[in-house]
DNA sequence: AATTTAGCTGAACAATCGTCCCAATACCCT
DNA sequence: AGGGTATTGGGACGATTGTTCAGCTAAATT
């Protein structure tokens, strides 16, 4: 498999592979995960479709890499969130809410995508690190991890971005905000 | 839904379309949605391929009967079981983790083929309402369904069985309960 | 009994799928 | 500069897909 050199060898390949990924997830978003096939993200992607086939052994292989990318996104984005919102003094509940309807707004298509690949890892063992990344930099941000009530918080945090997509009308900060304060209120 | 009619005409084929949709639930839990096609389906119900056009317009028109199918027994299952924990005079928490544990354990692949018909509601808005159909059952059997705490629990439940799906070893009724706890607390 | 109708089925269609193969190219190392 | 290897690109293969269609069986109607 592709893989960069200690010494800089083999660097264009990890390009490409990086943008095809890009591509699958970009697929993902317009189409869902069935939309994804060798063909459509190679046009995604504006590169010949044997491409795909020549980065990833399968198709699989490919959805694995896009999970694992993704999550890695989700978690860069959400500590940003957490961050910028620590520094503009707003309370977390706020924060939270804030961030949740935005996911279920504006990023619709994006958190769709990561949920359809969240969902794929509970049949693909092989993915399951991947989507578990998102919950460990959660948790990596509380105070007190093991927590009965951190959990729960997470949890519903969970559901309420699950329940938000099928919102015909999503959920505005304002209308999340309350139940965000009920998910936090054990934590402190 | 499989109805005779009045002067007991058109019977038959009713009930092979119930079976049909029987069929590709089983489907559905055993290779998930994308696993779903006229043939499989029809190969499960082991009737011939083409049974299964003549019944639905389209294989869309086969999944959202599919997914209206299994909310209504989904709602039914989640009604029991809090009907007969009640008879047995278990608390309400020790119920509901219990059927947590049922879900993501034994019950794992239907847990998993009804959260993926749950995800494809978010792009096709014609499955929505069967989506929330369960949504709606438990509200129905909260005492006070407007509390935001009660929004936060329900919430809280499908996160924690989305999580449940990703263990490698699936959670216990014993591990669930203090998680189940913390997010009732606030209703009592 | 004859005929109409609803229900069902097998064969076949074009389209798309994943993947393989081989030639052409770009890059690195000696 | 030259040889070797990683990468790219086009073409093609067999398999599977959703769907169509004409013909069949059995029941209902007359």
């Amino acid at each position: 498999m592709t893989r960069p050199r200690a010494d800089g060898r083999r660097v264009r390949g990890e390009r490409r592979r990086a943008e095809l990924i890009d591509a699958a997830l970009r697929v993902i978003e317009r189409d869902g995960v069935s939309g994804v096939t060798h063909r459509s993200v190679a046009a995604e992607a504006g590169v010949p479709t044997t491409s795909t086939t020549y980065h990833f052994a399968s198709l699989d292989d490919l959805l694995v890499a896009t999970l694992t990318s993704s999550a890695e996104n989700m978690a860069a984005d959400i500590r940003d969130s957490i961050e910028s919102s620590r520094i503009k003094g707003a309370s977390p509940a706020a924060a939270v809410a804030h961030m949740l309807a935005e996911a279920v707004g504006p990023r619709r298509g994006r958190t769709m995508a990561e949920y359809e690949l969240y969902l794929l890892a509970a049949r693909r063992p092989a993915l399951r690190p991947a989507a578990r990344r998102w919950l460990d930099v959660l948790t990596s941000l509380a105070r007190n991890p093991d927590e009965v009530g951190f959990r729960a918080f997470l949890s519903g945090v969970d559901g309420l971005l699950l329940q938000g997509l099928i919102d015909d009308e999503p959920p505005t900060a304002a209308e999340l905000l309350p139940v965000v304060e009920a998910l936090l209120a054990p934590l402190r």
